[in-house]
DNA sequence: CAACCTAATTAGAATCATTCTAATTGGCAA
DNA sequence: TTGCCAATTAGAATGATTCTAATTAGGTTG
C-alpha cells in the first residue's frame, strides 16, 4: 500500500512535468503512508541520514510541488510549522492547541463530536470556507 | 458600541489582574469593533503614529492578555502572519487562499454555502475540531 | 499623596519558519 | 550521447514572533 501511494504521488508529479529525482522520491516515500502530518523540518530530518544528499529547500520545493498537482494538501491551522498530508480524500482535522498535532477525522455530517481521539478535551469546532476571494480573482 | 466593546475587553483584562497602561487602552481601542481580523504588524503601523510610545513587542503582550483572558481570538488558518479577532460569539470564518483576509459567517448548522461574500469562489469546507490531546493534558 | 513593589514597556537581539540566490548537478528528450 | 533546462545545493535573506535586560509606570499601601 505504502509503494502503491507513493507511486501515484510520483505518477501526478510526472504526469504534471516534474522530473523524478532521488530526492523527490524519498520525500514522497516518506510521506506517502504518514498519517501523523509531518512538518518540513520533521521530513528533512528522517532523510538526512540517508544516502542521497537532502537540502532544506528542496524539502520546501517538493512539498511545493506535491501540492500542486493535489498529491498532497500543506495544513496551516494553528501556531507553529506548516503540516502536510498526504490524505487526499476529504476529510476534517483534530488539532491539539497545546502541541499543534492534527489527527484526521472521517467526513461526516453528524454527529459533531463523534470519535474524537481517546481523552481528547474538546473546546470547539470551528467550520473554514476556503476559496479566492473577489479581489484576488481579478 | 466601539467604546462600550474597548471598555468590555480592559474590564477583562483589569479583573484577571492585568494593569491598565495607555498601550493597552490603545491596542484594545483600535482592535475592539475592528472586523477585518488585522495582524499584530497592522495594529502595530496604525498605532505607531499616535502621541503614546509602542512597541512591537507590547502589540503582541497585549493580544497575548486578551487571548488568556478570552477577550480575543488569534486566528492562525494559513500562511501569513497570525490574524485577530475581537468577536467571542460562536462564528465561522471564510478565509481567502490567496491573501489570506478573512469574514466572519454566522454561526448556522446549515445550509453550508449560504451568505458568502459577494464574489467569492468557493473551493473547500473544512471543519476543525479544537482542544488539548491526552498526551499534553498531562 | 509619596513611596514602593512589581508588572509592563522598550529597543534590539535572537529564534523559528520559510523563501530566495547564484552556482552546480543531473533528468530525460532528441 | 549530448545538451537543455529544471532541480539541487549551501548559505544568505526575509518575515513573523519571542526573548532579553534595562527602564518606566500602574496601582496598592502606609
Amino acid at each position: 500500500m505504502a509503494i502503491r501511494t507513493a507511486e501515484r504521488m510520483l505518477g501526478q508529479l510526472r504526469d504534471a512535468g516534474f522530473k523524478i529525482t532521488a530526492q523527490r522520491v524519498a520525500i514522497v516515500t516518506e510521506l506517502a503512508d504518514d498519517p501523523s502530518h509531518p512538518t518540513a523540518q520533521e521530513l528533512y530530518e528522517r532523510l538526512r541520514p540517508n544516502e542521497a544528499a537532502m537540502s532544506f529547500a528542496t524539502v520546501y520545493n517538493t512539498l511545493a510541488a506535491l501540492e500542486q498537482v493535489h498529491a498532497c494538501t500543506a495544513l496551516a491551522l494553528s501556531q507553529g510549522p506548516t503540516r502536510f498530508d498526504p490524505k487526499m480524500d476529504p476529510h476534517h482535522h483534530v488539532v491539539c492547541d497545546q502541541c499543534g498535532k492534527m489527527v484526521d477525522l472521517p467526513y461526516s455530517e453528524s454527529p459533531e463530536a463523534a470519535a474524537l481521539p481517546e481523552g481528547f478535551a474538546l473546546r470547539s469546532i470551528e467550520k473554514i470556507y476556503r476559496g479566492v476571494c473577489a479581489p484576488c480573482r481579478t
